[in-house]
DNA sequence: TTAAATCATACTAAAACAGTAGGAATTAAA
DNA sequence: TTTAATTCCTACTGTTTTAGTATGATTTAA
């Protein structure tokens, strides 16, 4: 499976925006700060939210981000898929001919990887961006 | 989260073990020519999964490994947790006195990464061995 | 005695990870 | 109009992990 920093901080970046949007703009440096991610890593990081169209940008002084889609209509899956390419365990060739390890059939535990990519993805469609932001009210305000 | 090759290929050696387990020990050479992983490999592998008493090696020509425990007994959990470290996604430190990021209180999405954990252990407890055998019973036989 | 097996440890090429570095373009505000 | 704050863009890089190999020793059935 795929899933590293950069999905981890795509997402804790995406609650910041969250958190914060009613104060328009929100500048990568700001999340760097609260958030403790540099600003360089931040940038590459939104160039992609950005090119999925989860993120705005406002570029130039007092510019910044801000959500394209409101927080409870943001799947936590839509936000690691936009930064890592997928969460996907199964290693197996997708050959039309031959099945996993180039044997004929598919391998013992091919079912077993399948289900555990589906399992971990629905968690990830059931979370929403709100779901977090509404868990840390009472912080971080 | 970490789950590699290893992992698998522990989960894939384990299943053909119980597939073939009426026919005395089996040696690594058969598993790697039936799940094309080179003997060394499986070497390395195994050696973990008897550290934790998962098989039981019986040294010499005709020699080989048993499962030390009926498929109905042996979660995938522990055949995971046997050759990688473990499965986890939070990667806040633990620290007693500051919670995630050197911050006072814990990362936004640290309950996130908390329950995702525990779904996908959740998961691997749940699989036991035996699923993986049955599934294939009338392949590989 | 030999061949088949496990046991043990060290080594390594390649890829992925987790960023940095440097500069260009844009824009609000002084 | 200048400056500072910001996004945009692309290349580079040290470190760690991955996915094995390689080598040799030990054990044991035939």
């Amino acid at each position: 499976m795929k899933l590293t920093t950069k999905g981890r901080y795509a997402v804790m970046a995406m609650a910041d925006l969250a958190l914060f949007k009613d104060r328009g703009p929100t500048s990568l440096t700001d999340i760097s700060l609260r958030q403790n991610i540099s600003v360089a890593y931040l940038e590459q990081i939104f160039i992609k939210l950005k090119n999925k169209n989860l993120v705005k940008s406002i570029r130039g002084a007092k510019g910044g981000y801000v959500l394209e889609i409101s927080p409870e209509n943001i799947k936590i899956s839509n936000i690691i898929a936009a930064v890592d390419e997928e969460v996907k365990m199964l290693n197996c060739k997708k050959e039309s001919k031959k099945g996993c390890n180039n044997k004929s059939s598919k391998c013992i535990t091919h079912n077993l990887w399948d289900q555990l990519d589906q399992h971990i993805n629905s968690f990830f469609e059931k979370v929403k961006l709100q779901d977090l932001v509404k868990k840390n009210q009472t912080l971080n305000k």
